[in-house]
DNA sequence: TTTTTACATTGACATAGATCAAGTGAAAGC
DNA sequence: GCTTTCACTTGATCTATGTCAATGTAAAAA
């Protein structure tokens, strides 16, 4: 259905930003290949990771209708998007009530999974945060026919650190509290799941 | 526009539930008196304040395209809702991409809203989080023609800590010290900013 | 009016997680 | 191949905010 308007954009490098804050929004992105984080900022610097983008993922929903992005976002590893000029997209909306329709699904889910990662922010202790993340990012990639059980952290520790609102040294030790206590294994970047169960009883 | 689909609905009474999360999801609200918060929780029985609405807001959008709604939506004080049944909106949408458009918009502005307040939530202080929420709320009563500097707080001290990820004694301690530093004045439910600019400033 | 109940404030103390500091390992640059 | 740099880990200490406890206050019930 989105083949009419996609526009194929080149791949980014780690670290290249798709769009920043300040830019004038035009275009919606869905994550090809790689893996993508968005931010926003605070004005005395201090920053929040407000969410990670896989493959199949829409970025930049937030921003519909609204003069600018909302966030910067940003690849974490060799990425590849598709873009969809959201003026095409919107034409095409006109005559195609489904399209409108599939990204308000989108936009609900992402508002729904939003709302419970303000549970996790406000109330859950630094295990709770980090069950619930790894967790969460396996069913993400179980959904679009990955393993479950063994994926890789694309992100660095001081992003997941940031996106739990906790700080890299708690990562670390509840990583290996994890790994002590044979609910995961961790290999560099590449980390196992190893007892799903307990990891699910974690979460709070 | 809209009224061609709205279903007037009767008023609630303080604490009367508008939909539970386990409810199907058939209808969206908006708001015409009073006001409501939602709810999620956690399986262990913890709650998360995701949300307060007031008149002229939508409170269900998360749920679109949900079989049930995601939140638990209760009435603040004495109110009352405009009842949009869905399935209508969507037959209108289908010959009307203005409204499926409003939608839309509707649901990024809440989206983007949200991104920010996880910011507040993962990295501001006890401070930081009041003086904003104080803020936001000026600014939302204003962008309605209401004053922006006196208003009434309709949720409990407890509603406003548990949203703002804090204890409710925190923020006892923190409206006390507000009020000592001539930044508020608080008389029962009616806050009056004394100071916008000083609050503006303890944002962060 | 009096009593009850829920909400709010204040103080004393405890603690989860932050911060500071040091050290390790591995990738990137020269 | 060496060195610089960055990401991560681990330990020691500090602090913002939570928890516990007591008291105050105002609305609802009787």
């Amino acid at each position: 259905m989105l083949d009419k308007i996609v526009k194929r954009s080149q791949g980014y490098q780690p670290k290249q930003t798709l769009f920043t804050i300040s830019d004038k929004f035009s275009t919606l992105y869905v994550v090809r290949s790689g893996s993508f984080k968005t931010t926003i900022s605070a004005s005395n610097g201090r920053e929040q990771v407000t969410g990670f983008y896989f493959p199949g993922e829409f970025i930049g929903l937030e921003a519909l209708h609204m003069p600018s992005y909302q966030s910067t976002a940003v690849a974490l590893e060799a990425s590849s998007v598709c873009a969809l000029p959201y003026k095409k997209v919107q034409a095409l909306g006109e005559s195609m009530p489904r399209l409108q329709s599939q990204l308000l699904t989108r936009l609900s889910k992402e508002l729904a999974g939003d709302k419970t990662f303000m549970l996790l922010l406000g109330k859950k202790t630094s295990e709770e945060k980090l069950a619930t993340y790894l967790l969460s990012l396996s069913k993400r990639f179980e959904h679009r026919g990955f393993s479950a059980k063994e994926f890789s952290l694309t992100m660095s520790r001081s992003d997941i650190a940031n996106h739990l609102g906790l700080a890299v040294e708690t990562i670390s030790r509840v990583f290996t509290k994890f790994q002590e206590n044979g609910l995961i294994v961790i290999d560099g970047k590449t980390i196992t799941l190893a007892n799903i169960n307990k990891i699910q009883a974690l979460c709070g």
